[in-house]
DNA sequence: ACGTTTTTTATCTAGACAGCATGTC
DNA sequence: CTAGATAAAAAACGT
């Protein structure tokens, strides 16, 4: 098996081959080896172009590791996803054992500016970092975008742009290595960073494509094979045959409803043969997490034990987890996921089934992009278990099953086209070059915009940029001086809260007929905001929304004639943060609006975001201090999720907004009432234990009395204990 | 007339980055 | 527009 494997050259540097012994790579994979022949040692800039799986996070590695040996400077390694920052956090701590300290940055760990020499980032981060200290762009001597070709993303690719334009622009030499899917103009996007093209379709784990249908698989080789029918339902019998042969199945679809039910049928009439002592463990510890409602947690958990689970963004990041611990360690056999799985963590599967390839957008189904279909088919085969891996993708009842191979598994994926043209992408983009320098050229932003990628494919998008710039100043955050444009304060704010600069014109606008004495409005203000999240309300729900407003905001019932989807979204979003910060529960708002927890964190986060931001625009938008206040005591009740009466408490290490409501229920309202609080009787609170009870007196200042406190009932405890083992009759006291 | 079953019609459909300062149940 | 599962409403059925 040694082809497509080579030895590492002779002339490899120290550092590399330093890094390679610890990273335990004894041969180069095909696109390591070509990458290390086209330089990146020596600090060439480059893209490589290669399926996942071969090796081109060690490239970037060697690349770093070079590069900040040769020319001092730090190395910035920019993902997509915070998920893969983390993974690439764990996994990069060999750079830790070459005396290389680590650094992750996303937006929900934050810490001032990352110091360290390797920094791994999200795109947007990195983008935000620039912005408020414009010099971190000399200090960078490498710069890895892992999946560069993601500008052609119509929402973040812009931003992805923008960032490697204008390391492209700054005078540093920082080498920049994009690492890319295979993709047709790899070479485009090579020339746009000025370096050479690695090219590769070399996988560690030969892939098999077929499209099945009617219980047959058709190869794109000609190969036709019948699928042994055992269930008579096609998602288990290929899930069983992939499991029977000592594999597991990874299932994609494109609602989550399905996901679910898919993975409780196949839990029914696989549990008895999946079912082990591993999977049990598992979901034990699915039934144990925390923040999920009880029917979901329990739900899922019974579902592991037989060996089956389901994926989906809806589900608490920390069932995520235990979904893709016990499927990496084989507990789990099957996940029905959501496209969540098939990018972000790293999850192959021996088999892979695209259980349909439509999805649905603005009302209407379409069917997904090549690029999307070889991504999840590229989740096939785990390397090192299984010889081979599978994709199957699922025809329709009228389809050809020549169609989908050559439609598919066939066909290139799609060109990286850049989306930088769009009037939100520019004047994002021009905001992010005006907003760090104060006062810029035309001709520096022409210079920037003819870095662009967008440039090299189109030319210089001039009257769009005029536009965007007109928007800019329109809208108060740029002045244009002649042939310079300034950065106004409000400008440089927005630029620092990182808000989508349309959100001033909207702002400027609700505040002209908003009183933010009404907290509905204000949550609605936050809803409509372009930067938001919004619940797609269903048609169902319509009329209990109105209900709502009619309840919340009669004054917007009147100023309103016509609700679209957009605005019932947001009508539905405002009336789920409403009950968020009245303090209702989890399983309310998943009762009563169908929100899951997943979905309700990420909307919370951003809603605090925005309100927060807003609250600190205001100033200069002439508003009084006192809607300022208003947002922000909103925004810190939308984090926490409580009644105003709450703040205070909430700021207690260990205390949420349920152990806050605890305690102002019994009485400690405010920080002075802690202060003066007997340990005793706060542990003798509900769901407040010896442990919480030390937290809060720590942070009262009251550090040795928690001490003792936690020993003395650690201790009484452990009498009760020893008196419960011995032959007496158990005693009532509970927690 | 009223409860139950069957048929027809309506509805619904993925994901996830960012500020700031530190920790939920 | 090119679907398919399911919930809700309507119709048919039976006592």
């Amino acid at each position: 098996m040694s082809k497509g494997l080579y030895d590492i050259p002779s002339w490899a540097t120290i550092e590399t081959r330093t890094l390679a012994k610890l990273a335990g790579v004894e041969r180069l994979f095909e696109p390591q080896y070509m990458a290390l022949q086209a330089g990146v040692e020596k600090g060439e800039n480059l893209v490589v172009a290669a399926p996942t799986g071969s090796g081109k996070t060690f490239i970037a590695l060697v690349a770093i590791v070079n590069s900040l040996a040769r020319a001092g400077g730090r190395a910035f390694y920019l993902v997509p996803l915070k998920s893969v920052a983390y993974e690439k956090y764990t996994s990069f701590s060999i750079l830790e054992r070459m005396g290389l300290k680590l650094k992750i940055s996303v937006g929900d760990f934050r810490e001032g500016p990352p110091e360290a020499p390797v920094v791994i980032a999200t795109y947007e981060k990195f983008d935000s970092l620039l912005r408020v200290s414009p010099s971190l762009a000399r200090d960078v001597s490498v710069l890895i975008v892992d999946e560069i070709h993601s500008v052609s993303d119509p929402k973040r690719g812009p931003i992805l742009e923008s960032i490697v334009s204008r390391m492209l622009a700054s005078a540093g030499e920082a080498q920049i290595v994009g690492l890319s899917a295979t993709v047709p103009n790899a070479g485009e996007i090579a020339e746009w960073i000025g370096g050479k093209i690695v090219e590769s379709s070399w996988r560690p784990v030969p892939l098999r494509e077929y499209v099945f249908k009617e219980y047959k698989l058709y190869s794109p080789t000609g190969d036709l094979r019948e699928v042994p029918r055992v269930y008579g339902l096609y998602d288990l019998d290929l899930a069983a045959e992939a499991i029977e042969d000592g594999g597991q199945a990874l299932v994609f679809t494109y609602s989550r409803r399905r996901a679910v039910t898919l993975a409780k049928r196949a839990a029914k009439r696989l549990g008895r043969r999946l079912s082990s002592r591993e999977a049990r463990g598992y979901s034990a510890e699915a039934s144990r997490a925390e923040g999920a409602p009880r029917s979901v947690a329990e739900e899922l958990a019974s579902l592991i034990a037989a060996g089956v689970a389901y994926h989906h963004a809806g589900l608490p990041p920390s069932l995520r987890r235990t979904v893709e611990e016990a499927f990496r360690a084989g507990a789990v056999k099957v996940v029905y996921s959501t496209p969540t799985l098939a990018a972000g963590v790293n999850l192959p599967a021996r088999r892979v089934v695209i259980d349909s390839y439509y999805r649905y957008e603005a009302g209407f189904r379409e069917p997904i992009r090549v690029a999307e279909y070889k991504q999840m088919a590229g989740r096939a085969g785990r390397p090192g278990l299984d010889e081979f891996g599978e994709a199957i993708i699922v025809a329709e009842r009228l389809d050809r099953p020549e169609d989908l191979i050559s439609g598919y598994i066939r066909a290139p994926p799609e060109r990286v086209e850049s989306r930088l043209a769009g009037l939100r992408g520019l004047r994002h983009f021009i905001l992010g070059i005006v907003a760090p320098e104060g006062e810029v050229s035309i001709g520096s932003i022409e210079k920037v915009s003819g870095l662009t990628l967008y440039s090299l494919q189109r030319g210089l998008p001039r009257e769009t940029i005029a536009r965007a710039i007109e928007d800019l100043s329109l809208w108060g955050l740029v002045e244009v001086k002649g042939r310079r444009i300034a950065a106004t304060s409000l400008g440089r704010e927005v630029a620092a809260v990182y808000l989508d600069p349309e959100s001033v014109p909207v702002f400027r606008e609700e505040a002209r007929h908003l009183s933010f004495d009404n907290e509905f409005d204000i949550l609605y203000l936050i809803s409509t905001m372009p930067d938001m999240v919004r619940l797609p309300a269903t048609r169902r729900e319509e009329e209990r929304l109105l209900e709502a407003i009619l309840d919340a905001s009669p004054r917007m019932l009147s100023s309103v004639d016509w609700l679209g989807p957009e605005e019932m979204a947001a009508v539905k979003t405002a009336v789920v943060l409403k009950l968020w910060i009245d303090e209702a529960s989890e399983d309310t708002i998943y009762g009563e609006w169908g929100v899951h927890t997943g979905d309700l964190l990420n909307m919370v986060s951003t809603a605090e975001w925005i309100a927060s931001g807003l609250s600190r625009i205001a100033p200069y938008l002439g508003l009084n201090s006192k809607v300022s206040n208003t947002l922000s005591v909103i925004a810190r009740r939308i984090k926490h999720g409580v009644k105003p009466e709450l703040l205070q408490l909430v700021e207690i290490p260990g205390v949420g907004r349920v152990r806050a409501r605890i305690l102002f229920e019994a009485g400690y309202r405010s920080i002075e009432d802690l202060a003066t609080a007997r340990a005793e009787d706060l542990i003798r609170l509900p769901l407040i234990g010896p442990s919480t009870a030390r937290q809060i007196l720590e942070f009262l200042g009251r550090a040795d009395e928690a001490r003792e406190a936690q020993a003395r009932e650690m201790l009484a405890r452990k009498g009760l204990l020893s008196y419960l083992e011995g032959d007496a009759v158990a005693g009532e006291e509970g927690e």
